[in-house]
RNA sequence: GGAGGGGUCGCAUAGUGGUCUAGUGCGCCCGCCUGCUAAGCGGGUUCCGGGGUAACUCGGUCGAGGGUUCGAAUCCCUCCCCCUCCGCCA
């Protein structure tokens, strides 16, 4: 969240912000709630250090007619405490709900717009390839190779589940593993995290209150299924302070991913393309204030790295003020092209929070062993979403029968340089 | 799930209603003393917020939140976490 004294001492800014992204916040009522806030507390607190002096006199006092007197004189204070207090209470419970509602503000490099329409492609690596036959959509070539089964995963769960199997289950798995290994060698910290969090992290991270829809919770117990893996490494230091000397530090974790995609129904409801749970290994940095756009960079190049091995036709767009998410300043996603569809597929998203998240959980580091504490700056990548690298690798490297040749990166994972079609192509509808 | 024990300053501990402004030891920082080092001596050492240009000052903070009281680390209630044993279990 932005600090209220962010807001006091920029809210020209801070409105402007709000007006770039579409978000409808009551920037004003902050403010008055804030002076109000801080009226009262002054009131209050200048009743309790009358209250603690007296009651330091009544201790140390022997006569028990002064001391009754003190008490009755006390009790009034108290009962004029108690009432301000109550009031203080419901500003601040107002505040500070209004608080985690606000977005982050936006970076002033942010291309402005209102809508994904206004963002902007900064660079395209790779030329789609020729393909002298129709290419087709990975659901068919899924099929082909006998590796995907919708119907059996809308069996078990219902929509937007699918079971992968054999040779797509493994290629599946082939990258989540050649991801992993090439951030690590990149000096990545691999993580294996938990996958429910309690409501405290979800708040911490920026997810609730303002997303609640779009997560799915166990209904007895304090457990949210984590939607991305920045959840748990937002919180991996909630509450903490971390020593001089340990930033940046960068982080690699696989793990599912669950959502109820409720504010996507009925897009994208062929093939893997949209589900609710998939896999996703995700890069996320903690660093200092001064860093942090140049940490933005390096994960953009991760990202992109992985593509550029994988041979995938990619680009990077920045996205406009109106398309950027809750918690980021600064988005810049990464694309690959999927010739089944002709449609080119986010597989990254690659984002400077700043200290938004940091404030949110409570997290601060020291410059120096003796300097006062900071929030540092907090960034997330993909690199990348699974689903939709499979279908780009599905699509870019499907043969005219249907058979799947094998990235060379992948090749010593999967032990394999082709994956080959076992059924013959689906019935083409309409 | 059952039974028991426990959460106090970076670490270790003391503190069962009022000089607790939370003590002491260790660690760390500053200073003094001292051929050097060690020891010794003195001082400092949580974090958050309000007010103030500032020196400074006020409030809060003993796992969290409520409550009792003139006054709570201390008493009461609810919750969370950790440890030990039993049960169950991949």
């Amino acid at each position: 969240m932005l600090s209220i004294q962010f807001i006091r001492e920029n809210a020209d800014r801070v409105r402007r912000d709000m007006l770039l992204r579409n978000a409808d916040v009551n920037i004003d009522r902050i403010l008055q709630l804030d002076e109000q806030r801080r009226a009262l507390l002054q009131q209050v607190e200048g009743l309790r250090a009358k209250r603690n002096a007296a009651s330091k006199a009544i201790g140390a006092s022997k006569e028990p007619g002064e001391r009754e007197v003190r008490i009755a004189e006390m009790r009034l204070v108290g009962d004029e405490i108690r009432r301000l207090e109550e009031k203080l209470r419901s500003l601040d419970d107002e505040l500070q709900q209004r608080l985690y509602e606000v977005p982050n503000i936006v970076d002033e490099s942010v291309p402005r717009g209102p809508d994904e329409t206004s963002n902007v492609v900064v660079e395209t690596v790779g030329q789609p390839r020729q393909f002298d036959f129709v290419p087709r959509p990975h659901w068919e070539l899924g099929v082909m190779v006998d590796g995907l089964d919708i119907e059996r995963g809308a069996r078990m769960s219902g929509s937007r589940f699918y079971v992968l199997k054999g040779p797509l289950a493994r290629l599946q798995r082939a990258l989540i593993q050649f991801m992993l290994d090439e951030h690590v060698a990149a000096g990545f910290t691999e993580a294996y995290v938990p996958y429910m969090m309690s409501e405290a992290s979800l708040l911490a991270s920026g997810q609730l209150p303002k997303f609640r829809d779009n997560l799915y919770r166990d209904a007895e117990e304090d457990f949210y299924f984590i939607p991305t893996a920045e959840v748990a490494l937002v919180n991996y230091h909630r509450d903490e302070i971390i020593p001089a000397g340990r930033l940046p530090e960068r982080f690699v974790a696989h793990t599912p991913c669950f959502r109820r995609e409720k504010m996507s129904a009925g897009r994208d409801v062929r093939g893997i393309k949209r589900g609710h749970q998939f896999e996703k290994v995700e890069m996320f940095v903690y660093c200092e204030p001064e860093a942090s756009s140049a940490e933005l960079d390096g994960l953009v190049a991760r990202a992109k790295h992985i593509a550029s091995a994988l041979e995938l036709p990619h680009r990077v767009v920045a996205l406009c003020t109106g398309d950027l998410g809750f918690n980021a300043a600064k988005t810049f996603d990464l694309e690959v092209w999927a010739p089944g569809q002709a449609e080119w597929l986010e597989v990254s998203s690659a984002s400077n929070c700043l200290d938004f998240q940091a404030r949110r959980a409570n997290i601060r580091y020291r410059p120096a062993p003796d300097a006062p504490p900071r929030h540092p700056h907090m960034l997330n990548a993909s690199g990348l979403a699974l689903p939709r690298t499979v279908i780009a690798v599905m699509e870019n490297y499907q043969q005219p029968d249907g058979s799947i040749e094998v990235p060379h990166v992948l090749r010593r994972y999967l032990g394999t340089d082709r994956i080959a079609a076992v059924n013959p192509a689906p019935a083409v509808r309409d």
